[in-house]
DNA sequence: CGACTTCTTGACTATTTTCAAGATGCGTGG
DNA sequence: CCACGCATCTTGAAAATAGTCAAGAAGTCG
């Protein structure tokens, strides 16, 4: 098991690359003093658990590079990723003692986190903290909700396309590609998380990504870098409306 | 199409039977009576709808007495069920001008509706209700990935026991039976509502109750009124770890 | 009591899973 | 630099689960 690693790190708020979506976007110069009075940053390595449903958490966090997945395991080992967490995405519950999920690192992972006490304090005394918390949260019950579309209703084939047009697309807003019909991305996920998080057998990812291959909808290099030569052609595979479930 | 009805009810909040767990919880007096003057009773029957996804919405609300579903619908009209709300939940986003999911009554309702404007003001000025607020934002989302697990990982037979454990449960917690372990109660969904609940067909759902009742482990008189001699039977069922995925 | 909706059950079909074998790619060490 | 070993991925064949189509039963409401 690999080690847990506590950066020093570039630790200005004001340089920070999530600054502006992260919960703690809305705070004021001398807010943000505070928070870096009780924030430290930590590393880990893709593949390495950053803590296990049921532990003990004495931070809350927001994911300041990299991606995480959480995830929920049945007693018999079935397990279901219920979220993926972005830079900007916010890990832990204000008023919970312990992890409800598990949560793991994708790809390589920096986490900005804050001691639970000072930050829940913070969070009664400062409305700043709370209100962007609640409109993040809300936006993470929409994702939930559009998941559970997914999993309740979507084909095999539907929810692989789903997914990789969520890749694509924050991969887009993220700035790393050019918005045109075109989109080059790296999955973050191994075949076996992408069944994870949606609801199937990694062999039927396998093969549903050998199938949009196969019709042109996708193409690959090696078994992570996609090419999609149509955005919308890869839209209509995913059974969206033609929005994509951008949400006003 | 039946029409909607405004009433006018016994509007104390003083005497309101969710004053202590609705969006309103934590509210003063003083923040109770500013809350009054936003405020007005709605009835929908069984079979209403509420509201329609992307309609303008020009009100948030509390449900006070029955039970409403949110739900999703794709192009082709398969519907997924999001979300169930019962006594004390919250209805609308504040921020949001229109409904991001069609909401319909299930059973004879009756809404507690706060005019939007005011509210949002309101949510602004005064901490309690936003706190509140991100509090049951919080609870939603860990019931909606509940509801991701069932969704991606169950089975029929699991998924159909889930659903008759979450009615069970809440039923007694609302005081209408002993937590014994026998338990009775009344189904407020139909099999088709019920299949759009956990990613069924209705046919599928008709099965899996024969199956359960053939195997004792409920027994029906008509269609709707159920019978769990044994909870934790109905929980092993379930697939849950045996706390029924009570959360701290 | 009768019409209509809701529900049940059966037979067949489709999709996804399971089990299995082999291919590909990646990192490490010779 | 190449080869080996391990993890990841692909593909095939058979099996299981849930879906579809269809008919009829039960319950409900007027």
């Amino acid at each position: 098991m690999p080690m847990l690693d506590t950066v020093s790190f570039a630790a200005e708020c004001g340089a920070c690359p999530i600054r502006h979506r992260a919960v703690c976007a809305r705070c004021e110069e001398d807010e943000l003093s505070r928070l870096e009075d009780m924030k430290y940053y930590r590393s880990y390595q893709a593949g390495q658990t950053v803590i296990w449903s049921g532990d003990r958490m004495d931070f809350v966090a927001s994911v300041v590079s990299g991606v995480a997945t959480l995830s929920q395991t049945m007693e018999d080992g079935r397990r279901q990723m219920v979220g993926l967490l972005l830079p900007s995405d916010f890990v832990g519950r204000p008023g919970r003692a312990s992890a409800a999920y598990d949560v793991t690192a994708a790809t390589d992972l920096v986490m900005c986190c804050f001691r639970k006490k000072p930050f829940e304090e913070m969070m009664i005394t400062t409305p700043h903290i709370g209100q962007r918390l609640l409109e993040m949260t809300l936006d993470e019950l929409d994702s939930a909700r559009e998941w559970m579309l997914l999993l309740g209703r979507k084909t095999a084939r539907e929810k692989i396309a789903s997914l990789l047009a969520i890749i694509a697309r924050r991969d887009a807003s993220l700035g790393l590609t050019r918005p045109s019909g075109r989109i080059v991305f790296d999955l973050p996920l191994t075949r076996e998380e992408m069944a994870d998080y949606l609801g199937l057998t990694l062999e039927t990812v396998s093969r549903q990504i050998s199938a949009l291959r196969k019709d042109g909808i996708i193409s690959l290099e090696g078994k992570r870098h996609v090419t999609v030569p149509d955005f919308d052609a890869l839209l209509e595979e995913a059974g969206d409306d033609s929005d994509g479930g951008m949400l006003s």
